[in-house]
DNA sequence: CGAAAATGCGTTATCGTTAACGCATTTTAT
DNA sequence: ATAAAATGCGTTAACGATAACGCATTTTCG
């Protein structure tokens, strides 16, 4: 046998049981478990605390197969665009976990916007509404638009942030990684590359938005406090092609050309070590960020030593999971959730997601 | 709203359709999906024809509420012992997911053993088939008496084994992590850590299993092809107490003390790291395996370099996620889950699970 | 040949939750 | 004062899958 039935002593608490000990009728239950009226004050204490002293929980079998529903959740993010790439695997693991879940009917929807362009998530957010969602992924990148936002939004819709977070509103849940101690890794990581006494590069992508501050002061702080490398920052605008990018990373050649190691802030390693290339830097030691694919075939080709990887993958699935725990099984959820610190090297890229 | 009903046109597909459709009852239909006899050819594969080509798929809250069922799961692992904390993590993996799934009334049963004594291991093999276990998670390291049990085992029950695997045997998934990998890996970060030409020492741990071998094969192979680090490869018996312990890593001190690495194979790092520290290999780098307690607190102290992590509660939580989506919501799964070969140091290891 | 067994099917109650509906009372408003 | 509205409850039909039960036919076998 692969399951057993319940035995008497088992005691499963059911609607129907609490009706009994409280000489009414399951509607009645069933109208104070939902508050939905037509029932006297007496009544709904005496339920209530019989809900209480059993520990009654709604089977999401029934409920489900009663409500005959389907979730919709949505997913406002920016698109990718030639810096990030990095929304893509967050999409993947989104997919990975409503695939999961297609028992359950939960469905997402994308809404995707310029992370130059606050319109275009007011709009993004616009459209979301219009869909009836039950629950919301929200990348937080354009703080001010999005603290409206979220404000704004009829309560009973939940939220979840990925990626970061904005003080003073309150989601559901926060997933993200720590940066600042991400960048103290990359320092550390470095310092070990090339040795103390060294000088290094550290290329601030911009726009540099919180998470790359936070990367920058990490790394930074580490380094002044081991006394160990001289650390020089140069600002780099990653929102351009590649030609540009080449250009502008060309032009600081001169400066970085002495220095061993770069480390470079966001997911844009592959197009520093593409600019750098045909160039004098060969043999500099590169620290980056996210495991997306471009970056993953030049750790295997040795032009990139590590990548920090943010588990983008396990922050989307684990959003909507979020979600569903609350949404769908109604069951309460840990506040915050802090993703590790991956760190991914050539000889285990292999396994990473 | 938060959900949506079922519009005429989506088309859910369910038995009464299906019925509908081959003119015949619902009864009929579920005798054929469950072959149950009773039934003629020709129904059948009218039947049969019409599920393949709407795609049928049981609705899993009809079916849980109509069987009422639990869902009992055998866990067969070693118990911790001095050498193997290890399994530890792995309680806490498969308690978290059943914790999640708690909905879904299924429920674990540990079966311990200990890895030195196979009749412990059949013994709780026994315990657990007596247990009318819907399926187990197994932790393969007796190889002989865990290939001829599950040879044995009565068809229908499935199996998952986590941390390593046996060719030849059909479980439902194998989970693990590929450990002549990992050898390489803590090869690399040691040739970081203390440089090329260089004396460095290996702590085979024993007995030497699977893992312990193919760890210490990929270490030695990565020193070999890189010509870099000289390897010194020592057997410490890990299953005795911290004193005999201490008094074999010290019986080899002498041999190792011009060394400036240690890779210790297993667990034990945090071992070998109290019985050092009386004595003269102060200074020394330390590389090893499993983020157990012990070994989180020397890596933040300084006196471990690196912990390479099997990334172990997650097994455990995947091995009971496979079941259950096998056996609970009767999906098709992956047969070889291979998990990341996580790097730990001290930067990193606070939000490392 | 005739009783017993097997075959092929339909009907129905059940699981726990939801929500529409119905029906007395009681309260409010004109 | 009286119609209209609100209150407080019970009843019931879904939702889809399951499996027991029943009832004709047909087959098997002594």
């Amino acid at each position: 046998m692969q399951t057993q039935k319940f035995t008497m002593s088992d005691r499963v608490i059911t609607i129907k049981e609490i009706a009994r000990q409280a000489a009414l009728s399951i509607g009645t239950v069933d109208r104070v478990l939902h508050g939905r009226g037509r029932f006297s004050k007496k009544t709904e204490a005496k339920i209530k605390t019989i809900i209480k002293n059993t520990g009654y929980r709604p089977n999401i079998h029934a409920r489900n197969l009663s409500l005959q529903s389907t979730h919709e959740f949505g997913v406002i993010i920016p698109f990718s665009e030639r810096d990030s790439d990095y929304w893509e695997i967050l999409q993947k693991g989104i997919n990975r976990a409503t695939g999961e879940l297609s028992s359950f009917n939960v469905h997402r929807h994308f809404f995707f916007f310029s992370r130059y362009a606050e319109d275009s998530f007011k709009e993004a957010c616009t459209k979301a509404l219009e869909k009836k969602i039950g629950g919301l992924i929200i990348a937080p990148v354009l703080l001010d638009a999005c603290r409206s936002f979220v404000e704004s939004l009829p309560p009973g819709i939940p939220f979840v942030y990925v990626d970061s977070t904005i003080p003073g509103t309150t989601p559901l849940a926060c997933i993200g990684q720590n940066s600042r101690q991400s960048g103290i890794c990359a320092a550390r990581l470095m310092q070990m590359l090339v040795g103390k006494e060294c000088d290094v590069a550290v290329m601030r992508m911009m726009p540099n938005d919180f998470h790359i501050n936070e990367r920058v002061e990490g790394f930074c702080s580490y380094a002044a406090e081991k006394k160990s490398m001289r650390v020089h920052v140069f600002d780099v605008n990653g929102s351009c092609d590649d030609t540009v990018f080449a250009a502008q990373v060309k032009s600081i050649t001169d400066e970085i050309v002495h220095c061993k190691g770069l480390f470079v802030t966001n997911a844009a390693a592959y197009r520093v070590v593409k600019a750098l290339r045909s160039n004098k830097c060969a043999g500099m030691r590169i620290i980056g960020y996210d495991c997306i694919e471009q970056n993953r075939l030049f750790l295997t080709e040795g032009f990139i030593d590590f990548i920090i990887s943010q588990n983008t993958e396990q922050q989307g699935y684990m959003a909507i999971n979020t979600l569903f725990r609350h949404l769908v099984l109604k069951e309460s959820c840990v506040r915050e959730i802090r993703l590790p610190i991956d760190i991914v090297m050539a000889e285990n890229v292999s396994d990473q997601r």
